[in-house]
DNA sequence: GTGGTCTAGACCACC
DNA sequence: GTGGTCTAGACCACA
């Protein structure tokens, strides 16, 4: 699965779990369908407590990334929905990282080929 | 100073205030060398302790975007430096940003006009 | 027999077969003295766990919409007995998604509009 | 605040909370704007962990029932707003409800009737 | 074996 | 003092 948890990032490891299974969702390295390992497997895995695993996936499925069916498994969604309220937040958020881009003295071109560059690199 | 602070957007208060200056310089309507109202007048206007107000000046000091001189007045620094600190922490939320675009489905040409569109409107 | 079963519904799977029986006698698909498959056979229909079907069995049992004859078939009960239990049950529900409809706004007419309107559907 | 939990009622505790506090808000007890107890408090009040509390303060707050406000303060929300989220669920419990009316013989009208009644007792 | 729920104790950020 | 997060141990429903 290929998560790696880091003791000394500050963020919370739930968010850290769910960050790089958002990550190895976008890279394709977990497909549609895909089966997450259980809570509790992945828990054990990581040295985690499982409660703190069930964190993350239930905010993987709260943000839609992420469907726990009725065996309790989580499997990955099938991600042509889009919605509404994610593009609200990305624009939030991406309005400030911009702001805070323009008050460091950074030039609207430059922004925008870094976003272009961190774009590939993703 | 045009600040207003949200009771119910979940974002922490002195976030909210280090936001609003930050919008505010990137904007222009707070230029180089501007002196910011001391904390206890404008945690008085806001309603808020002014420790709270501390908290957000000594964030921005510590991100380079205002400097506390000799007379503890908070000055709006010259922004044309951009540490490498702020990039790296740039690229990370940004790469973040873009992976959970990728992992709902959007292509990479939608995230760069999507972009570009919040970059005019910044 | 026309049930399905759906992976990612959030409800037990035991829940959904009862649901689906519920519904067939109400809509008189299922008569009375009407007898169903064994739980084994349904349980190899639906692809689940013949204990699974068991379950659901035994609670549309105990709930009095169907007996277990001495063959150990299943019966549709003869329905003109609507037990207290069941009444108070059925209150009770009413009552909280009248709470809730209520705590949303939402007035006592438009609350026995649609109502109405369901009823006419289902 | 006039909260009862019932050990033997099967309910999860942090379920009771939430219901009660519905039927609160049904009942004009608590008006758009009023203060929750803190978790803690209220916890110590009805001895309960306080963890189980919070359980029913974010419940209710992803409901759209309450607002947790920037000093984490547990606000009722200003009720008019009714989401279609709810409207659908609402739609599929009360016609499952239906239908086990049906399958028990009552009639249409009759539990119209019914419906009625515990229309006037809410 | 799995997740849901509850309890409990600890540390930390925020106010 | 407050909630957020993490750990941990327990019981239960479900499959």
């Amino acid at each position: 699965m290929l998560i790696r948890i880091s003791e000394s990032s500050g963020k919370p490891i739930y968010q850290q779990i769910r960050d790089e299974i958002v990550a190895a969702i976008a890279a394709g390295r977990l497909e549609e369908g895909a089966v997450l390992l259980s809570a509790r497997k992945l828990g054990k895995e990581l040295g985690v407590n499982y409660h703190t695993v069930n964190n993350a996936y239930n905010l993987l499925s709260s943000e839609g990334f992420v469907v726990l069916d009725s065996k309790k498994r989580v499997v990955v969604e099938p991600h042509e929905l889009v919605t509404d309220e994610f593009k609200q937040k990305w624009r939030q958020s991406e309005t400030m990282k911009i702001r805070e881009g323009l008050a460091h003295g950074l030039s609207k071109g430059e922004l925008k080929r870094l976003f272009a560059k961190f774009l590939e690199e993703a």
